[in-house]
RNA sequence: GGGGCUGUAGCUCAGCCGGAUAGAGCGACGGUUUCCUAAACCGUAGGUCGUGGGUUCGAGUCCCGCCAGCCCCGCCA
């Protein structure tokens, strides 16, 4: 419909100043243009646009609103392509327009669409110089070494690749950034502590997996916060590290590829690609960070430590909020390590990524913590002209309770344990329903259909809600057979698989397609909306837009498909309806890669 | 104290640039299977959009106040 309601948008545009010659033009002089508001129609009875504007536009022409909506009528009907492509537009209401295309015209959209991969969502305008898209940094993920994936990073990965999968395949150039915790304090109390109860770990390979290292971390936190002398010895072990020392360095780098293993099956599970850069990649770039930050002038010293006092960010005692980038001993801290991540993403290439836009998904607590180092760097002049900096907030991740998810002894869930754990119920459920109808399936089939469900089904319930809002998770809802759940929508593109299966040429091409039955023009109208709703979704960055879309479009082809038939259908409307399950299926399919989601055929 | 987010049906949530009678799903109740996977479809009931003002032709949506809940705020990330 993008292209449709493009055309549609120029015409009554014209229309209206056509329609009011002497305002359009007064507006004009204003540098103002006369806003005819069109927009989708909110329901379907008021067709598929409505024109809002001649409402607003009853005061500035002294007019009322059917007057004013009859004129712009007028204009359109003298407008011989509208009349082709458009019934005769109805004023509605106090004063509505209510457009409705004409079948012909929806036919041959959908024929357009069949022709099209993109079905209908254009590419960005590639710049002049590189031919590509703009450049984008996406910063999600970022788990800790030494501490396994848990909750916490389940938003931050699922949200941020799905976020990039759309902005690629708008065309954009996407660098997916996993800003790993793998330098800092945490890491002076680690080797410290292994040094004292496990030194081998920081001299071979594998001598701990990485059970062993999240409770020793958990011990040397405990030791870090009770030990004043430990806390001594660890600030000093990071400050070894990040001076370069040997002997740290290589204990560290054990330390990572531990974790690293770890980290790649979940993300192989979850079918996640991302390019490792950790915290540790910009300790170079630190100590620049804090000359530049001194040549603009805007560092100041206090109580020893180095800090920017944050413009119109006050903190507990009224003053402004200072950011510490310093600490008194000499060491660097997260600020700073995210201040210099800003500068070499900025930076030209080679000695930075030259990206034009930052994105940064993570949860909503740290939003202070963003807008403050965005402030600085805004005031450090390293944004270029039109780059963007945002932060991509999601809130947290509820029990049924409604309180943090814990596991009932109280420990925070870990990421394997819940993927597992939904794997398996798909799999008990996938059990249940085959004995009940009495199906007889491989081991091999079981196996990927619980684990495409599970994954799914997990990905799928925290896409589909607003990101913004704290969010329930329950296994029983997202594995629901029923309802706004990836399990409905994988059924969907089965029982299209299963037309195809019984004999449904679906590629057959159809030269002429004609259609007749309500349900035909519903899936038609859904199908349509596609691109727009993609568009919306790159604008917004909220991928449960395109959740509800696909729910509502698999919710019009189940209706499609229980009252109409296809396979036993005459021709040609066995054939255009076929080619309306090909459409579906295609879209269904494209809008679920471009959440991440893995399809079946069957289930 | 300062800042942020949230408050919509019994429950979980949508609600786009302010538009027409407030939208889903679950749960509840009732119906549909000679037929392409019933993991589906159809129907019924269910609302003072936290609250009080304001802006205007029109407010769940924008502005201000208040109430409630959650999160963040100096050397952790």
């Amino acid at each position: 419909m993008l292209r449709l309601s493009k055309i549609l948008n120029k015409k009554v545009v014209k229309a209206l100043s056509r329609a009011f010659p002497e305002e359009a033009l007064a507006a004009d002089i204003n540098g103002e243009t006369l806003d005819a508001q069109l927009v989708p129609a909110s329901k379907p009875e008021f067709g598929d646009f409505q024109i809002n504007g001649a409402l607003q536009l009853a005061k500035l022409l002294n007019q009322s609103p059917q007057k004013i909506a009859a004129a712009i009528v007028e204009q359109l009907q003298n407008d011989r392509e509208f009349s082709t492509m458009f019934k005769p537009p109805e004023i509605a209401g106090p004063g509505f327009i209510n457009i409705t295309l004409n079948n012909r015209c929806l036919e041959a959209e959908v024929t357009q669409h069949l022709q099209d991969e993109r079905l209908g969502v254009p590419l960005v305008n590639p710049s002049p110089e590189t031919k590509e898209g703009s450049r984008i940094v996406i910063d999600f993920s970022s788990p800790n070494i030494a501490k396994e994936m848990h909750v916490g990073h389940l938003r931050s990965t699922i949200i941020g690749d799905s976020l990039a999968r759309i902005l690629e395949f708008r065309g954009h150039q996407v660098l997916r950034l996993n800003h790993l915790g793998d330098w800092g304090t945490q890491f002076g109390m680690l080797i410290s502590y292994l040094k004292l109860v496990a030194p081998e770990a920081l001299a071979t390979a594998n001598a701990v997996d990485l059970g062993d290292l999240v409770n020793f971390y958990r011990q040397a936190k405990q030791r870090f916060d009770e030990d004043e002398c430990f806390q001594t010895t660890s600030r000093e072990e990071v400050i070894n590290l990040q001076s370069g020392d040997p002997i740290a360095l290589q204990a560290w780098e054990l330390l990572c590829n531990q974790s690293r293993k770890e980290f790649q099956q979940i993300y192989d599970k979850l079918d996640i690609r991302i390019t490792e850069r950790g915290e540790s990649f910009y300790n170079q770039y630190l100590e620049g960070v804090i000359k530049d930050l001194d040549a603009n002038g805007i560092l100041v010293n206090d109580q020893g430590a180095k800090c920017i006092f944050l413009e119109g960010i006050t903190g507990k005692n009224g003053k402004p909020f200072p950011m510490i980038i310093q600490k008194s001993d000499g060491g660097f801290n997260y600020a700073t390590t995210d201040l210099a991540a800003i500068r070499y993403r900025f930076n030209s290439l080679p000695n930075g990524d030259e990206a034009q836009r930052l994105i940064y998904v993570t949860d909503a607590g740290q939003a202070n913590h963003f807008k403050g180092i965005f402030q600085i760097a805004k005031r450090a002049n390293w944004i270029p002209n039109g780059g963007l900096l945002e932060h991509v907030p999601f809130g947290l991740v509820h029990g049924e309770d409604g309180k943090k998810l814990k596991t009932r002894s109280g420990d925070t869930v870990r990421l394997r344990d819940l993927l597992d754990e939904a794997i398996n119920r798909a799999e008990s459920d996938l059990r249940h329903r085959l004995e009940e109808e009495g199906r007889e399936e491989s081991a091999a089939f079981i196996k990927h259909v619980s684990n495409t469900v599970g994954i799914a089904a997990i990905k799928y319930a925290d896409l589909s809600q607003n990101r913004m809002t704290n969010y329930q998770f329950s296994f029983d809802k997202m594995l629901a057979l029923q309802g706004n759940t990836a399990p409905y929508l994988l059924y969907a593109l089965v029982r299209i698989a299963g037309i195809t299966r019984k004999g449904g040429d679906i590629s057959h091409s159809t030269d002429k397609l004609q259609f007749s039955e309500p349900q035909e023009w519903c899936l038609i109208r859904e199908l349509l909306k596609f691109d727009e709703v993609i568009i919306e979704v790159e604008e917004q960055l909220l991928p449960n837009r395109l959740c509800s879309y696909l729910f509502g479009l698999s919710q019009v082809f189940n209706r499609f498909y229980d009252q109409v038939p296809v396979l036993k259908a005459d021709e040609p409307n066995r054939g255009c309806r076929l080619t309306l399950c090909k459409l579906t299926a295609d879209t269904l399919q494209l809008g679920m890669n471009l959440l991440g989601l893995p399809t079946l055929e069957r289930m």
